[in-house]
DNA sequence: GGCGAAGCAAGAGCACTGCTCTCGAATTTG
DNA sequence: CAAATTCGAGAGCAGTGCTCTTGCTTCGCC
């Protein structure tokens, strides 16, 4: 019997998933800072020990809800992108954006984990890359597609690249499709910059007292990185 | 005598200045979350609870330390201003660019803490504000100077901004000159988020495996924003 | 079925941390 | 010179991440 897994897994994955549960609930609290495993420990009953049987510390911890956020926002982004895709590149694009900003907006300590400054000695494992990317190719599909439809702007001058950012591409191409011409990824790494710099700016107070609440300058530039990126 | 301050002043002032040394060099090497009191103490051979004396907190010698990263990358963008001026627009543009990159680069714990995730539950007084806003000051300015020499393209189309957009942009503009247009002030704003958008990604590993090294992509870019900016 | 192996929770303990409070000594001020 | 302020040191509190040992429970194999 492979099918159902024996007792004492199922008490593990359930038990996992209650420690990240926990740690989540106390990172939107306090922060990524603030995450305590002797606190996650007493709200779930237990002794601090005994958590290391799940995380081999609390780095690992970190990790796991790192690659948990990446991968929540992911769905979210994938879905909306989904939701959007009849009624045409543009609006996929704009959906993006704005599922971004709003989780950004709603888990906003899940958020600085990701997209802040990484934790102290600590660099991502392999692991969390393959959810990271998830946005960024979304992103680049929308073109993908956008292009296969031969529905892109023609391309305006000023698109010449150096060697160095036409391999960089070629190696980009090999996620997304390999018809995609490099200068139109160059686009979609501006404006995939473009969203995140303004989310992160918004977020983390560098808006203050100018642009912020951020929503007539974050619609405008998302349109206008549209623009930039020729979608119909 | 108010000339000369009494020894004690003197000697205060000075043993702030060594406690944020250390500090700062503690935090290049274990970075923001590694910073601690106590090590701080024990380098400068003293005892931790004296260094209360000095900072009333952990985090208020962040925040010290938070308003000196601003000021010493801001002293480097200015002066990299300045000694571009008479190379035309576009070339102070550039020069601030690689500044802030190079800054960035050369001090990662530094930008971090002040473009990354904001600490615990601290949010930056007011002290910051002023250190924090140099930098798109000087960004906003060569906007102005090219805008009051008549040297900045015609606006194109698509510059229509709602209302919300133009009455934050005066206040902005109340910091730059009265006469420089709102539209070409969200364009500086799109610039400088994209500017700091890529040396965050860049940094913080969201290039990895793609765009990094990232020299060719943030060359390319910033060209692309003066172009956007209609820097001549 | 029983038994050895593996997985598990608990507790004690180590070396830290930020921070407070008190107590003498040094320095500045009136 | 005396009073007031400032300062460093030390002890101490409550908390942290993490390790190690000790028993108990569950698992898989003979």
């Amino acid at each position: 019997m492979n099918a159902s897994r024996t007792a004492r897994e199922r008490a593990r994955a359930e038990l996992t998933q209650e420690i990240k549960d926990e740690a989540r609930r106390q990172l939107a609290v306090s922060g990524a800072q603030g995450l305590s495993l002797r606190a996650v420990a007493r709200e779930l009953g237990m002794v601090s020990s005994a958590l290391y049987r799940y995380f081999a510390s609390r780095d690992d911890l970190l990790t796991a809800l790192i690659i948990d956020a990446y991968s929540a926002l992911a769905d979210e982004v994938e879905a909306a992108d989904r939701a959007a895709a009849t009624a045409g590149f543009r609006a996929r694009w704009q959906a993006i954006c704005r599922t971004v900003r709003a989780w950004a907006t709603a888990h906003p300590h899940e958020y600085a984990l990701v997209y802040g400054s990484p934790v102290p000695g600590y660099q991502a494992p392999e692991t969390t890359i393959a959810s990271a990317t998830r946005v960024p190719i979304a992103i680049m599909s929308i073109i993908r597609d956008a292009h296969e439809a031969g529905a892109l702007a023609a391309p305006r001058d000023e698109d010449a690249m150096p060697p160095v950012l036409t391999e960089q591409t070629a190696r980009i191409a090999a996620f997304i499709g390999p018809d995609v011409p490099g200068h139109l990824l160059v686009r979609g790494a501006v404006a995939w910059t473009q969203l995140f710099g303004m989310v992160t700016f918004e977020l983390f107070g560098q808006y203050a007292n100018t642009l912020d609440p951020a929503d007539a300058f974050f619609d405008h530039t998302v349109a206008r990185m549209a623009r930039l990126l020729g979608l119909p």
